[in-house]
DNA sequence: TTAATATATACGTAAAAACATATATGTTGA
DNA sequence: TCAACATATATGTTTTTACGTATATATTAA
């Protein structure tokens, strides 16, 4: 992983929320980032497609959503920062994490989110 | 610190460089990394301007030569970031410091970077 | 004061990134 | 098959960023 890669991916406001939601969620779909972040699902969608593309963000389908996390071949100094970052960021996260919550619903996983090749 | 600014600081290779080299030598004058660099004068000066004025680096004046290093308030979480990436990507350092070490003449410090009032 | 050196900035241009909107693709259930 | 939903991409535009070149400022030594 280029480093100027990986630091372009964190410059964006957009990118870097998402990234830090994933980091503390572990695993979330488009639909669940487009509410935290209140933003447009084209908008939230190319950020991610950016994430994938750069092998930082991984897809996976399940059903009519299509869930990322992290690539699992991202080098331990980037997921150094990407928790360096959330510690000393939490505030960043306060309003995102409210509008996840105050979602009336939200997909099921199909199992636990490391576990599972579907 | 806004995480999105010093994201975007790291997201430039010249700025990384920069910001790596300082790292590791502790402080640096603009013309010892304009030669590490192999880059402009006004092209290193103009990016170092910039991390000063987002509070990323701190400059003194000796002499004829302006030497840069970390502001003192840097947050914790951002010396982390810069330690994790220093730490795995030395490799991009390497032409720089050969660079840094050919010089036929580097100007002296008055005294420790850390100490130095002047 | 003048020349030499180091650094900073201004200005116009070029390249890159982000965006809104429209639309395409893929999945589900009827 | 069709309608509804989730997601992805295409296109044209705007904004941001980086750049080269020229020039200004500051320091030193003569």
């Amino acid at each position: 992983m280029e480093p100027s890669v990986f630091f372009k991916a964190m410059a964006d406001d957009t990118r870097l929320c998402c990234l830090l939601l994933i980091q503390q969620q572990g695993e979330l779909c488009v639909c669940e980032l487009t509410a935290a972040l209140a933003q447009s699902q084209p908008k939230v969608s190319r950020h991610l497609a950016q994430l994938r593309n750069q092998g930082i963000l991984q897809d996976r389908r399940q059903g009519q959503w299509v869930f990322y996390r992290f690539d699992e071949t991202l080098p331990t100094w980037c997921r150094q920062v990407l928790e360096a970052t959330l510690q000393d960021n939490q505030a960043m996260l306060a309003a995102p994490i409210e509008r996840l919550h105050a979602m009336h619903w939200r997909p099921e996983r199909c199992c636990a989110a490391a576990a599972c090749g579907d």
